[in-house]
RNA sequence: GCGAAAGUGGCGGAACCGGUAGACGCGCCAGCCUUAGGAGCUGGUGGCCAUUGGCCGUGGGGGUUCGAGUCCCCCCUUUCGCACCA
């Protein structure tokens, strides 16, 4: 043995040679077999890379090693999505301006990275706080303003009387702001919206054959959050001219709606209202409204369903009976429209109001065994909410026996021949507001005229540059900090040329994630968003590894921005991303992280004590990469270990010529390729660090010292693990350049891969008993004889005659007596 | 409340299509080496009884099967989403 292995100047050494050779610089315009690998670029914090981070990129850039190492030319970038609240709130805290504080910490992100050895191609960083990016986030804005996809209306936003600010959904906290703790009130301003319902069908349609993990799929399908049924007109009695429209899942329950119910907010209230019960409906509508969102969101279970009586009646389309009309805030006016018929036999909700208020419940649909001899003055003690093909109308007119889902049809076909209804579907998403009371993000360039109204900035005119703000934080007037720049604010009308202001608000950051994968490939073109050819070549991403906590906001924008700017010609596709695997979370001892808890783990500490390839392969190491695992300290030691061991098998003085010394360990080391290849593949680092390990001991069994050939293929195997110590053996081994360059992935002979004996586990009565060892594909007869041959076989057996025998080929024998 | 996922040694975790449960690693135990070691090497390590050997064992209970960690039903626990979505 010569010498040890020191993980630190292993690393300083390849570090420095893969910057001077560019050696992950990507041929962009020339590459033959692009394979784009992409992670999710983080947001960088002044802490700096978190454990979490790492976690995630290593995973990634192992996927990206190992393409790379099978020949394809792997385009890994990084970037840095450094605009948004976080930043901005951080800013405030340390009484520091942002435009100062970022690059710091950008600058600290990068010697992190650098320091982990990603194999990122540096040459093509985003920063989505530069101009020369922000540019093009606010030209998708025009776009999608031209195309009338982005459009102004009026919205509530959470704002802290305390603060006197508008907060993000992320700083309240059970409706409380999340800094003073004040209630936070609802205030209404004009904001900026994306149509992203427009493509909720397609967004959820295309889940049918992206590759993805099936969570986040899932994750997406409930947040578009599709529902079939029907809108229904009800008529008001005493206003010819008025109808109330609902939607609802259960046509079939028409019958049974035995009240209706609006929100507070609806139009309707105020009109219909009976001149009796006006002060009270006022009074509630104004308390209502005066609520919070996230205070009126607030389970039933917690809070007592309130609601108080117009006065008004609707009738019901298919009894013709006159129903009351009711305001409750448990009715929300953004879903639907507003307004609910209320079946408080078939639906929860409407059950607990109508045992608050004593309105009537009518059962409609029971099971069908109680279908004869049903009593129709039943009485319920819970809502009864099935709806099958078991399930009958009663009380339901013609359409009494029929069964409920069958009845959903017919009742949505009759609505529609009465004119008083229509099928049709409703979904959860709402639009994207992206506007923000904010400071630090992309102004929105767009500039308000008197004479003409809304402008957009003329696309030649962009980037619209944010300005320096020297005290840039939100105040009372609910006004962005922006205005505060007169330079910025006042403007001459691109139109007319008249006096003009600017919109002050700035996009939200899930804007400049959207899309920033579109611009790697781009980023020394200041010319266009995204080149034309390049794109072709490298996009859509192959393979996205990330967090699942993006699975709804960041990949549906991105997905939406994506067929957005395919359906105006700009992009030959809609899915952005073809693979997409969420990656687990880390926690320590099985606990959460957390600063409060002190148990957070800072990737520094352990990457200069072990250095960077041990650190990254023991993260891959402690569980299975898409769940996560549990960070322990003297696990670590495991891997430092192996890869000692490793090093000594590979640097060792007598290290033999010729194959594999035997035919045993040729074939455990086929096995073991093709396992690293499949678990590697599949994301599974783990079970892939196990056969490696598992291998290494089989080439050392015996205190014996493995040959080259032995030796060489577990080298490349362990590169995309630990890139820097596979490069200092493979150049120690003889070779010459990086291992990373030419095709050195291992190949394996399927049929080297496979032992050519094999042991069978023989069973008596289901029960293990004996193994014995035969040639692979032995025949029942000849296991069965061998079998018999066994001492504790025929013991067991008791000299009982077999009444079957179960024979798995190359497995197992199960002999049946009795 | 609804939805999803998961419960396997002292610990992290393996286990193809139902076919020898506990791979790999940590820890622990014994031995070797060493002036010394929180280093290295070798061997052992699910539990219980035992002389060969045997019984029990994948959250609990039932079932299907020659055979169940794996499939089905009921229950318990944990984690994560959503949270009055009509």
């Amino acid at each position: 043995m010569t010498e040890r292995y020191d993980p630190g100047a292993v690393e300083a050494k390849w570090q420095e040679r893969w910057d001077d050779t560019e050696l992950y610089r990507v041929d962009i315009d020339g590459a033959e077999h692009p394979f784009y690998n992409l992670m999710m670029y983080p947001y960088p914090s002044a802490e700096g890379l978190h454990v979490g981070n790492v976690y995630a990129f290593t995973g990634a850039d192992i996927h990206g090693r190992f393409k790379q190492l099978q020949g394809h030319d792997v385009f890994e970038p990084i970037g840095f999505d450094a605009f948004g609240i976080h930043s901005e709130n951080f800013a405030l805290e340390q009484g520091i301006h942002p435009m100062e504080l970022i690059p710091r910490n950008v600058a600290n992100f990068t010697r992190q990275l650098k320091r982990m050895g990603f194999m990122y191609d540096w040459y093509r960083v985003v920063d989505v706080t530069q101009p020369e990016y922000y540019k093009w986030t606010q030209w998708i804005f025009l776009q999608l303003y031209k195309t009338g996809q982005a459009e102004r209306r009026k919205a509530p936003v959470n704002w802290c009387p305390s603060c006197k600010t508008v907060l993000a959904n992320e700083q309240v906290i059970d409706g409380h702001c999340e800094r003073c703790e004040t209630e936070v009130v609802q205030r209404y301003l004009d904001q900026w919206f994306f149509k992203i319902t427009d493509y909720a069908q397609r967004l959820l349609d295309n889940l049918e054959w992206i590759d993805w993990s099936d969570s986040t799929k899932r994750l997406q399908r409930n947040w578009i959050g599709r529902s079939e049924g029907a809108d229904i007109d009800f008529d008001v009695v005493g206003y010819p001219d008025e109808r109330i429209r609902v939607f609802t899942t259960r046509p079939d329950t028409l019958f049974g709606a035995t009240f209706m119910v609006l929100a507070p907010e609806h139009p309707l209230v105020e009109k219909v209202t009976a001149k009796k019960q006006r002060a009270i409906v006022d009074k509630y509508v104004k308390k209502a409204l005066a609520m919070d969102l996230v205070e009126r969101k607030k389970a039933g279970e917690e809070r007592q369903k309130t609601g108080v009586d117009t006065g008004a009646k609707a009738i019901n389309p298919a009894t013709g009976e006159e129903i009351s009309i009711w305001v409750a805030d448990y009715v929300l006016m953004e879903y639907g429209w507003g307004a609910i018929m209320a079946v408080p036999a078939h639906d929860e909700r409407d059950f607990e109001f109508a045992q608050q208020y004593e309105l009537p419940i009518r059962i409609v649909v029971v099971p069908a065994e109680q279908y004869d001899g049903f009593d129709p003055n039943a009485e319920l003690e819970s809502a009864f909410t099935e709806h099958t093909e078991d399930e009958v109308l009663v009380n339901s007119g013609v359409f009494d026996g029929m069964p409920a889902a069958k009845a959903i049809e017919k009742i949505t076909a009759w609505l529609e021949d009465e004119d008083q209804g229509t099928g049709t579907v409703n979904y959860r998403v709402h639009d994207w507001c992206i506007s923000r009371q904010r400071y630090w993000g992309p102004p929105i360039p767009i500039i308000h005229c008197d004479k003409c109204g809304i402008v957009p900035v003329p696309e030649e005119d962009l980037p619209v540059l944010l300005p320096y703000v020297e005290n840039f934080k939100p105040d009372e007037s609910g006004v962005a900090p922006l205005a505060r720049s007169e330079e910025f604010f006042y403007v001459n009308c691109p139109e007319c040329g008249g006096a003009a202001k600017r919109e002050t608000d700035v996009s939200d950051t899930f804007l400049d994630s959207a899309w920033y994968f579109m611009r790697y490939p781009s980023t020394d073109r200041d010319d266009v968003p995204f080149d034309a050819l390049r794109t072709e070549r490298w996009l859509p991403v192959d393979m996205y590894i990330g967090g699942e906590e993006h699975a709804v906001l960041h990949l549906m924008y991105s997905r939406f921005i994506t067929m957005a700017l395919h359906d105006m010609g700009h992009l030959p596709f809609e899915e952005p991303y073809e693979r997409f695997r969420k990656h687990g979370l880390i926690v320590r001892e099985g606990a959460k992280m957390s600063k409060s808890r002190g148990n957070v783990v800072i990737p520094d500490d352990y990457v200069e004590k072990y250095g960077a390839d041990t650190f990254r392969a023991y993260l891959m190491f402690l569980g299975p990469y898409e769940e996560g695992g549990d960070f322990r300290d003297q696990g670590i030691s495991g891997i430092s270990r192996f890869f000692d061991r490793v090093w000594d098998a590979a640097t060792s003085d007598d290290l033999a010529d010729g194959p594999p010394e035997t035919d045993e360990l040729n074939q455990k080391l086929h096995a073991t390729i093709k396992k690293v290849t499949e678990d590697v593949s599949t994301l599974q680092y783990n079970t892939a660090i196990a056969a490696m390990m598992e291998y290494l001991n089989a080439t050392r069994a015996g205190g014996r010292s493995p040959r080259r050939s032995e030796i060489e293929p577990l080298v490349v195997m362990i590169a995309p693990f630990a890139p820097h110590l596979a490069e200092e053996l493979w150049e120690r081994l003889g070779h010459d350049g990086s291992i990373t360059k030419g095709h050195n992935w291992p190949e394996y002979d399927p049929q080297l891969a496979v032992a050519d004996e094999v042991d069978i586990a023989v069973q008596v009565n289901g029960r293990f008993r004996a193994t014995v060892t035969v040639d692979r594909g032995a025949s029942e007869e000849e296991v069965k004889a061998k079998a018999l041959a066994e001492d504790a076989v025929r013991r067991h057996m008791d000299g009982k005659e077999i009444r079957k025998i179960i024979f798995v080929p190359d497995r197992l024998l199960n002999i049946v007596v009795g």
